[in-house]
DNA sequence: CCCAAGACCTGGCGGC
DNA sequence: TGCCGCCAGGTCTTGG
């Protein structure tokens, strides 16, 4: 479900009803996410004050003076702030109930997500210690990408959705931001030269803000903090719409698989 | 090291 | 209506 537009859409929803709470107890109904959630997130999560609600790629961190909470949404995640008497629905597997009658609650269909409760500093874990630059900060440039592709022979939407080369890029603003740069998807990423990578960066960076301006993308069940849609869906260009015409010039999208992923892509704008 | 494919899961949809 | 195969916003692991 999420990329890093929604992701961060989540982020700005819980962080208000977080930042300076101190957790209560936390209760693991479903263990058996992507990584198993640990004992010691019950353990020695309660009664630490959350300090930040901090964002890094895809990943959420919860940091605690003696801890963070790790959450990645996975495929099908989604995370609710809710009066902590609200009853459990199927695959709501996590609650980090707070000391002033709020929880937040994870629900995850597919179990692809993960809570991962950790001592060091959040950033060291070795989930995030090998990811590559944030798309919006100032170390993502077309020179990066241009570098980290050199001698890399698979298809650069494959490339950029690797998030040790760039974080948050997923497979919806992959295609989106290829469209914008106008680079085809199958094409080898050690073969674009730098001025085109530079196109990409920027088309990258376009997409995500653009995304994050409209709340993120819904196309059936991802909603913020508050229980609201994104709306991000109304401006895809290429994602979801084959055989539907180009909105540059009018030839119909197309749709292949690439690395048992769906992409799309319009054959005359993108080369 | 690089790359493609498999693995992990549930639910919704279209087709028969 | 029921069953079946396919598809879905991620990423870690495996094997060549």
């Amino acid at each position: 479900m999420p990329e890093l537009p929604e992701v961060e859409t989540t982020r700005c929803g819980i962080a208000p009803y977080l930042v300076g709470r101190r957790i209560a107890r936390v209760i693991v109904r479903n263990a058996r996410l992507r990584h198993p959630v640990s004992p010691l997130l019950v353990r020695e999560a309660p009664g630490q004050i959350l300090q930040s609600v901090d964002r890094r790629g895809k990943y959420l961190l919860l940091r605690c003076p003696k801890g963070s909470v790790i959450i990645h949404l996975g495929m099908s995640g989604s995370l609710r702030v809710l009066p902590a008497d609200v009853p459990p629905e199927r695959h709501d597997h996590v609650d980090i109930v707070l000391d002033n009658g709020h929880m937040l609650r994870l629900r995850d269909p597919r179990r692809f997500g993960s809570v991962v409760w950790t001592r060091q500093d959040a950033l060291q874990h070795a989930l995030l210690c090998d990811l590559g630059p944030e798309p919006l900060s100032d170390g993502f440039n077309g020179d990066h990408l241009y570098r980290r592709s050199r001698g890399r022979r698979l298809a650069v939407k494959q490339f950029i959705m690797d998030h040790h080369i760039v974080t948050g890029v997923g497979n919806i603003y992959a295609s989106e931001a290829l469209f914008l740069a106008g680079i085809h998807p199958a094409r080898e990423a050690g073969r674009i030269a730098p001025e085109r990578y530079e196109r990409l960066a920027a088309g990258i960076r376009q997409v995500l803000e653009q995304a994050i301006a409209q709340g993120g993308t819904t196309l059936r069940d991802f909603y913020n903090g508050e229980g609201k849609p994104g709306y991000f869906q109304q401006q895809l260009k290429v994602y979801g719409r084959a055989g539907q015409p180009c909105a540059s010039c009018g030839r119909a999208v197309v749709q292949t698989r690439q690395g048992q992923r769906s992409s799309f892509y319009c054959p005359v704008c993108q080369r």
